[in-house]
DNA sequence: CCTAGATAAATCGCGCACGATTTAATCGCA
DNA sequence: TGCGATTAAATCGTGCGCGATTTATCTAGG
């Protein structure tokens, strides 16, 4: 209560005001097939359903591969610039880092300089699986239908609107520390 | 093992030889920041960190959003009209559903005609909700920080790689039952 | 030194999300 | 009519994903 969050009921405030009278109405804005946010999370799960069939011959989930990817980028990296770079908390991550490392993937060892962090590294058999992984983008590449270019200026356009959105929510969603 | 799924192999093998030397590699191509997915999967995230306290004011989580606005548009549906709404199962949405019941925006009752199936419709609570929610596509919109005419362009780009992977799920997910 | 605050992971509880299975009702067809 | 096949939800087990809290370690200030 005594927490003073920007409310919905602000924003609305800010929208213009409903002069034009081919603006869409309210009950047009809450349909849906308007939103955005549902494209990207339908499509989200879409990629899931396709990745999932080559995942599982590799024995790994899609964050579980995710991580992976991150480490064939640059191993031997932290808990915290895992969650970095994917964009993920330790609570997320923890858990499964432990699973990938119950598959003999890679190993976890507190540093020795610092014993707050975690590094984590690939073994011999993590770094074998990026072989195995060689075929997978272009059966993803295959399985969207559409062309490159397309592809690339659609990926263009998500990571606009991800600076976007967490600028916004950076912003709005923490407290006001404005540190 | 007796199932015979296109293999991430399978696919590599259509990868047109390494031959070109302006190529991309295949490491190139499994680096992280390469990855459409990523982008939707990242950007997803972002959307739910956006939504995060807007929804935290109507007691919603995003999922339990969007089931609520499939109702707003079309009330006294059935489990399986939702979830083919929002492309999710059973076992997702009936717990999803119970928990909108409990906190009594909806009534879930078995058709007089069929047993079989539940149809969920909005209490009086569950309509007044809307009002409260109406200020939320202004308040996203708003977050992204692009034009209007950008995030039309870039939902229709998603519906169509919605799509494109949506069609190859069915293809290659499924078992080889072409009946 | 040694303690107050900061920092990195880990832990806990909750809610998705799915595949596989189960239960219950309906349909089809001989 | 009756009984196998189909269908709709529900149930179960596993793995994300997060916020809030906890634990362990490190750093600064006195």
């Amino acid at each position: 209560m005594t927490r003073h969050d920007k409310t919905a009921t602000e924003c609305a405030t800010k929208t213009p005001a409903p002069d034009a009278s081919s603006e869409p109405s309210s009950a047009d804005l809450l349909r849906l097939d308007n939103f955005l946010c549902f494209s990207v999370y339908a499509t989200g799960h879409a990629f899931n359903r396709v990745y999932k069939p080559l995942l599982d011959e590799l024995g790994l989930t899609y964050p579980q591969f995710l991580v992976m990817a991150a480490l064939w980028e640059g191993d031997d990296r932290t808990i915290g610039s895992l969650g970095g770079a994917l964009g993920l908390e330790s609570s997320t991550l923890t858990p499964l880092v432990k699973r990938l490392e119950t598959a003999g993937l890679l190993v976890r060892r507190r540093d020795t300089r610092d014993e707050r962090v975690v590094r984590v590294s690939l073994t011999e058999k993590g770094h074998a699986l990026r072989d195995a992984a060689g075929g997978i983008p272009a059966c993803v590449f295959e399985a969207t239908g559409m062309g490159l270019a397309e592809l690339v200026a659609l990926k263009a356009g998500l990571e606009r609107l991800r600076k976007g959105l967490t600028a916004y929510a950076q912003d709005h969603g923490e407290p006001g520390d404005g540190r």
